[in-house]
DNA sequence: ATGAAAGCGCTAACAG
DNA sequence: CTGTTAGCGCTTTCAT
């Protein structure tokens, strides 16, 4: 049976209550005698101090909320996964929401969040916009934004350079011989991804190629299967392209199934270069050449930021600029490329 | 600015704060007039009501507590995303623990889930035992364990039967003609393995096929490249096997490409099976051939199950008998499996 | 070296 | 129809 009360283990100690505060925490002298008896009693009843009780008293509830579309997601996943890890040794525990990108979700999510009056919130928010978050972002309850950032928010961000790492792919097939590059686009706008597009643009641009419209293709949905069809479909229309890059790896596996279908050797007659280094890149036939989005940096950088928000809430000081981090992705060099000139 | 509370919504609407209570729950009339004059001074005054207070009134938290080895693992991360956006529906709030099957992290996760009073605990036990499990089993917080059992503990349970989906998927290989199946296994022992073996051993003994233990072996980890290891070592020691099971889909993987290496062609010369339907068991070539938890059940049994306790805790009612759920995995059939017999 | 009691935000029983 | 107030579990002054 729970609901054991501070009052229940003094009753049982046969001290007061106080005596009972001050053995836990410990935050005033206590005879070795009492102390003692009252740690029997503890354990004795299976008393759990009840946390929620130190939020009404100004000493936050040491909970985070999270949003994230989903932890499904190999890479919200893993975000999710080293932040909570992270914040548990700091003593905090983290709620997690999956809104599914799902805006009135989120909404509801958050509305929860303020009332169980979590100290900090997460989100890797649905869309480029959430009132929300704007309303929270001026309260003093700390808000950070990972992987993804909001249009008219100030708050502290850290995310991935998605423009850089997509230059740093397309420069990598250009530097390795190919002209003709291809791109598979997502379908939905948003805006991280026009910044990876634009990322391939500037590549072709920077090395004196003309980038042309019809080089790009855009691919009906985030799976392989959207990948075949995209590829099948950029081949035929261009059948001069020596390489494609794709937005995504199952996009990108999806590419290299689609045009070994239709007869194409990867890489001998087509590279491909995905992104997000998903688990399975290094698993497909080539092994997939493709950006690694530095999740790990990401999730330690924000738990940083996150220490020194709820720490500076604490001491009362003036709020310190909002900070923004950007982590460039790594290439990671596997054998879904050729190199088509001579070194 | 956040810390608006009852109090200062009653002042700015001329009432008590007793009127605010009872317009926000709505637990009793309040006149119109009265009623507006509330709603304006708490969207003036973004006042979100403190949800952690109702616990103290023996309300319960609406939080429940989950420990997961890893939501990074695809099965585990289905589980907990369903579990987590069901109770969200239900009006709770998962906090999740990711303990990598380290058994002080999880002491220490439900040590502060008892300590935020979660009104629930979900479980994924990293092992067999796990001491504050039982510990808490004994207490009126209901206890699930999901996916795997525990021993000396009496909770609900909702687990796969490993046995079975491995039983179903090495009689279907049987039933294609082959006699000769080895089986790729994990190092670990661990209960839900050994039942998936066992299933693996009676297939072939109630089909008239003496199991040869030589037939076994144990891949070292759980990646794909474990699996090019033990394929390598099993062909090569035992030459005639036309099929080979897998615990596990990326040791399938990897058992498919190590023995593509060495020349054999898959499903012609050698089938393979694996085991979960990971989202690229689709995307391999051929595409693999296996059995699928069935997460979306679990989840929502789970759930069920959870909905059913808290609502017997808040009525004070008799417990009724622990519930244990079993459902078989199904068998998903693809292209890694050659029939080698006539219809 | 320890106890008594106020008070955190809110609800519900009681009053009017 | 609405207000007053006790009390949930705990911490923290203030007393002793």
């Amino acid at each position: 049976m729970n609901g054991v009360t501070i009052k229940d283990v003094a009753a049982d100690a046969g001290v007061s209550t106080a005596t009972v505060s001050h053995v836990i925490n410990p935050t005033r002298y206590v005879s070795d005698g009492v102390s003692k008896r009252v740690q029997n009693s503890i354990d004795k009843l299976n008393y759990y101090p009840n946390m929620l009780v130190g939020s009404l008293k100004g000493k936050g509830t040491y909970t985070i909320g999270m949003i994230i579309p989903s932890i499904t997601n190999e890479t919200f996943g893993k975000m999710a996964e080293l932040i909570q890890t992270t914040l548990f040794d700091l003593g905090y525990n983290l709620i997690v929401c999956n809104t599914s990108f799902d805006t009135e979700l989120e909404e509801r999510a958050l509305n929860t969040f303020l009332m169980k009056k979590v100290d900090a919130v997460i989100a890797v928010p649905a869309n480029s916009r959430c009132e929300k978050l704007e309303e929270i972002a001026k309260t003093n309850t700390p808000v950070i934004l990972v992987d993804r950032i909001l249009k008219d928010v100030d708050t502290d961000t850290v995310v991935t350079d998605n423009y850089k790492g997509q230059y740093e792919l397309t420069s990598y097939l250009i530097r390795m011989g190919h002209k003709n590059i291809g791109y598979v686009d997502r379908l939905i706008e948003q805006s991280h991804s026009s910044d990876q597009r634009k990322g391939y643009l500037a590549a072709l641009s920077d090395n004196g190629i003309e980038p042309d419209p019809e080089n790009i293709i855009n691919a009906n949905g985030h799976y392989y299967k959207a990948g075949m069809e995209a590829g099948h479909a950029l081949m035929q229309k261009r059948p001069l392209l020596t390489a494609i890059a794709c937005y995504y790896d199952p996009i990108a596996f999806g590419v290299m199934r689609g045009l070994t279908d239709l007869g194409y050797r990867i890489p001998d007659d087509v590279s491909v270069v995905g992104y997000d280094n998903m688990l399975f890149a290094e698993a497909t036939w080539p092994a997939l050449t493709t950006a690694e989005v530095p999740v790990k940096l990401i999730a330690e950088e924000a738990c940083r930021i996150l220490k020194l928000r709820l720490e500076e809430n604490g001491s009362k000081n003036d709020k310190t600029n909002t900070i923004h981090t950007t982590f460039p992705p790594a290439l990671v060099i596997r054998e879904s490329v050729k190199r088509i000139i001579d070194q």
